[in-house]
DNA sequence: CGATTAAATGTTAGCGCTAACATTTTGTAG
DNA sequence: CTACAAAATGTTAGCGCTAACATTTAATCG
């Protein structure tokens, strides 16, 4: 007669850390005031916030983001999905998307594909799961499964890296520009036999569009665009090895232009080493604009693109939205800049 | 009399997408069972699995990672918090990390401190409110009330990257031994005005082990340890500003030991131009191992770690223990490599 | 084949917070 | 000092899921 057994049955296993109430009944107030008091401090005077922050203090209470986040379905979670990490230019990209998320409190959800389309899809719908804010990811071609899914998406989601037709907004440059540039650069130096050479044009297409522009550049000076490729990921040694096997396969080959900076570098080091002048026998050309090829001697003629301000601009573009106005533009060309080394 | 008002007085705001009551009622079971062909699928019948599948499907339902956490206090996040991602040795790590979480279904929270302590703080403090299912931290040293903090966590912690006490588990190498074998490797070579050099000594302290191994090793052969160091971060040019600083300071200098791979290039390349022969003129050496500093003529001599496995072992220790078990070590040292190139 | 045990599924009650609406307090003008 | 609007705070009811216990169904055995 003295139990209530019926109003005891079950009991959560309730970590012991304090709750909003507890903050609440410690500063005397209800816990929605606690709640607005950590959310839009402006929204509670100062005397009461004053109280609620000791009494915060007081119980040692930490908030518990997951519950607010199911309250309000929405995380202030922002999920950047990149297809590597091993390439710098991703890392820069993140570093820029990080500094500028973190001053407006939101905490990326890092995903890596692998360059892997079936990964990306498989990444975005888990990370969908966590209420995201807003989405980031890298590149316009998806499986057309997760195109429609983010066409029906309804929050700011932003495609990186290149232009074009982007479902919501988009920041980057054009890779066949980029590519015929620099094509553009060798045919005005006077080299006629130009190799294309680089890694994973499958995968990472970009590379390929590169290939792109520089194969028209080429073909609108009436000369060949030969192409070769390689299956495995980008490295100096890979850029030795590009570079004796390219001689071997067009041996009057004057210059090379490379997928990437890494490579280049790799090639120009071996070819330094094999006693080859640099640019009188070869010519070498990357893409990147690491820091690295320009310690270099002869320094590695690249073209460079503002990889961190992608990410900072790709995340204001989403801050902006977010703050319940229209960006400026919803395409931004960060476009890019030849960077003529002595090594063409 | 036809409406209930009451009962309609509020409505959330509740996002229109399906769940686990959708798939429930579709397949004609109870939202727990639901709940665990998704979680333990093993703990439902092969059928009744099959005919949940069918109706996810169906309703096109999304799990809610959020909702999940909130009810079982976890939430398969773990941050991983690294002083720099401009230092490819932590980009390294984190691949090593995500690899291992991601096959057990681990998300990593990834929080950039900026070798700031207090930064590091706020981040681990923030980051508790997802309900961590364990921690990650560069180091041994942090803030008094952070270490506090950090002794009363109850979920599996691991400091990496560097040896000694931990608060739970710890997976890196010595940095003073590895200071102390270049060092070796230097004075058994014959150089006797050895240089140490660097950057950034005071917030990644770990570079001042390396330099207390140095010293000590050089102290043995009655030699002097001088020591130079700037404050801005490493950078190829930083490494041929400090070797031309070295030269001036230290004009009969022979080797230089510098805190990283990315200094002793720059300064390697740098002498090459200014004409300087290595090792003859000056020997120099490096740490971390970095595929470029590998590609140089001269190779630059380094001391190289596993760091894409310290990242995994890390994730290891973790799983291990969230599996229930305990693991054979606490802590594990992952141990170094000399590489001796032809520049010392 | 009924008794016993194990496996599968169901019922109920929160997890800790915030949206939506309700009420009280404060500020301001006439 | 009252009337009214605006600001501050409170009440209530979930958000969508899972822990804990309860019940049903299937499997095992003498």
């Amino acid at each position: 007669m003295t139990d209530q057994p019926s109003t005891e049955r079950r009991r959560r296993k309730g970590l012991d850390s304090p709750t909003l109430s507890d903050v609440a009944r410690e500063a005397g107030v209800s816990s929605i005031t606690v709640s607005r008091a950590l959310n839009a401090p402006d929204s509670v005077r100062a005397n009461t916030r004053k109280k609620i922050e000791a009494a915060i203090d007081k119980v040692g209470y930490v908030r518990n983001m997951v519950a607010g986040s199911l309250a309000s379905a929405s995380s202030r979670f922002i999920p950047v999905i990149v297809p590597s990490l091993s390439n710098v230019v991703f890392v820069e990209v993140i570093q820029g998307l990080q500094a500028t998320f973190e001053q407006h409190g939101y905490q990326i959800l890092l995903g890596n594909t692998d360059y892997s389309m079936k990964r990306e899809e498989e990444l975005i719908r888990t990370f969908l799961g966590w209420s995201p804010t807003a989405l980031v990811t890298t590149g316009l071609r998806h499986q057309e499964s997760l195109s429609n899914l983010l066409a029906r998406y309804q929050r700011p989601l932003v495609e990186i890296m290149e232009l074009g037709d982007a479902i919501d907004m988009n920041v980057g440059m054009s890779h066949y520009r980029a590519g015929h540039c620099m094509a553009d650069h060798l045919v005005s130096r006077g080299y006629r036999r130009i190799l294309y050479a680089g890694t994973q044009m499958e995968g990472n297409y970009r590379t390929r569009q590169r290939y792109e522009g520089h194969r028209e550049r080429l073909l609108q000076s009436g000369l060949d665009a030969p192409l070769m490729e390689w299956r495995t990921p980008s490295h100096f040694d890979l850029g030795a090895t590009a570079l004796d096997a390219a001689l071997h396969e067009y041996p009057n080959i004057e210059a090379i232009h490379f997928t990437d900076d890494v490579m280049a570098s790799g090639a120009l080091l071996h070819a330094t080493k094999r006693g080859l002048k640099i640019p009188e026998d070869i010519a070498i050309a990357g893409f990147t604009g690491l820091p690295f090829g320009q310690a270099l001697t002869p320094r590695l003629t690249t073209v460079v693109s503002p990889r961190e301000a992608i990410g900072r601009l790709a995340a204001t573009q989403i801050i902006t939205r977010l703050e319940g106005q229209q960006p400026q533009q919803h395409s931004i060309d960060v476009g890019f800049e030849l960077i003529v080394g002595e090594s063409s």
